[in-house]
DNA sequence: TATAAAAGGTGACTTTTGTTACCAAATACC
DNA sequence: GGTATTTGGTAACAAAAGTCACCTTTTATA
């Protein structure tokens, strides 16, 4: 595990965090599309990403589902963070994005470090910032823009985090990360492929425009 | 100072942090329309909220706005905060939405009292987390709701900031802060008057339903 | 192989929201 | 008082998104 901590954090962390991470934490091996947290839980250990990519989703009274944001390599989940500390439940759904290496640390630790290590606090507070920055980005795309850019954007995004410009995904998966339905998704992606800004196979999509 | 912060801020600090914040802190009046923080900015100062209410906002490239939230008292901005200690610029717009009374608090303050004071980190990580919930809140409701909705939930948290269920408004503001239209707004409005749930007059709506 | 399920293409229609234009009433200001 | 500005009411239309229905093609599975 030390080598993978050191690959993704050792440029925040000094050497003796990374020692009590690494004798504290414990890695995780999570496959594509495995639930990570469900909205309601408790959450009791907080994630360090190693390696993959986790998408997390909102979900109102219905059950419709809305994609917020990808979590990448070298981030942690700041809603994490703030159930841990709140004690309260979490607001969000997690779900593997690809292939997920994780390391999870337990509540009382990363409290503890809060007041150890500068780093740690740091490293907490710029998690924080940059998940308020994800949300304000999220709420623009939803705010300000149209469908069809919204759907171009989300495409880019599962092209980036997933390193491959051929997307593994069905209309109606698509439709419901942007909480819409199957036949717009459809038509809108029609009109991208047109336009030529993707390719359309059955169950793929190829983004040109990167 | 000393008595406002005991009342809006005793049961959270101890004795010695009020008397530092009492020490260093700056109160501020500041008029209902001020603006408080423009995007782009950069951050020196911290604000604690003692009376009155802040208006948080967002702008797209058009320079078209979107509310996000009210502040309220007891409260302070996990923006600002987030924007003080990544040293970055802010990402909204803040803007009186009455009178309101602040204390400021010095950047180098606020991140020493990080480490000397485990009361002020939890107030901090307290605040990350309920103006994350309220931007989660916010895409909720520009995701999940019509327009319709909307419009009520503004008017009804728009009444309760202003502690009074008049509020004095115009189509116009209203339609600036849903990012949507003047004929839009009026043409909910009616319906909902005609529903029973608000009473109209000019630059002034009643909310009757709360 | 037969059948069912999943994926998605498409036309037709509705609802919601956005836009334009024009009007009248209230208010501000000279 | 007279004029300009603000406020908002409303019709008519356009665009975007949502819904329903029905179809074909591909894939899974009994």
């Amino acid at each position: 595990m030390l080598e993978a901590l050191e690959a993704n954090y050792g440029y925040l962390f000094e050497e003796e965090l990374l020692q009590e991470i690494n004798s504290v934490g414990t890695c995780k091996d999570i496959p594509e599309g495995y639930k990570l947290i469900e909205i309601g839980d408790y959450i009791r250990s907080m994630p360090l990403l190693v390696s993959g990519a986790i998408k997390i989703l909102r979900e109102d009274e219905n059950g419709d589902e809305l994609i917020l944001y990808f979590i990448e390599r070298g981030d942690t989940c700041a809603m994490t963070l703030s159930c841990c500390l709140g004690q309260s439940k979490s607001e969000i759904r997690a779900v593997a994005e690809t292939d997920t290496k994780l390391i999870m640390i337990p509540v009382q630790k990363m409290e503890e470090w809060l007041g150890k290590y500068k780093s740690w606090q740091k490293f907490i507070l710029q998690s924080y910032h940059d998940r308020m920055s994800e949300l304000l980005n999220a709420i623009d795309t939803i705010a300000f823009l149209k469908m069809d850019e919204r759907l171009f954007i989300y495409l880019k995004d599962k092209a980036m985090v997933n390193h491959n410009d051929v997307i593994h995904v069905t209309h109606q998966e698509i439709s419901q990360d942007l909480h819409t339905s199957r036949v717009v998704i459809s038509r809108l992606l029609k009109k991208l492929a047109i336009n030529g800004k993707i390719e359309l196979q059955r169950n793929n999509i190829k983004v040109i425009d990167l």
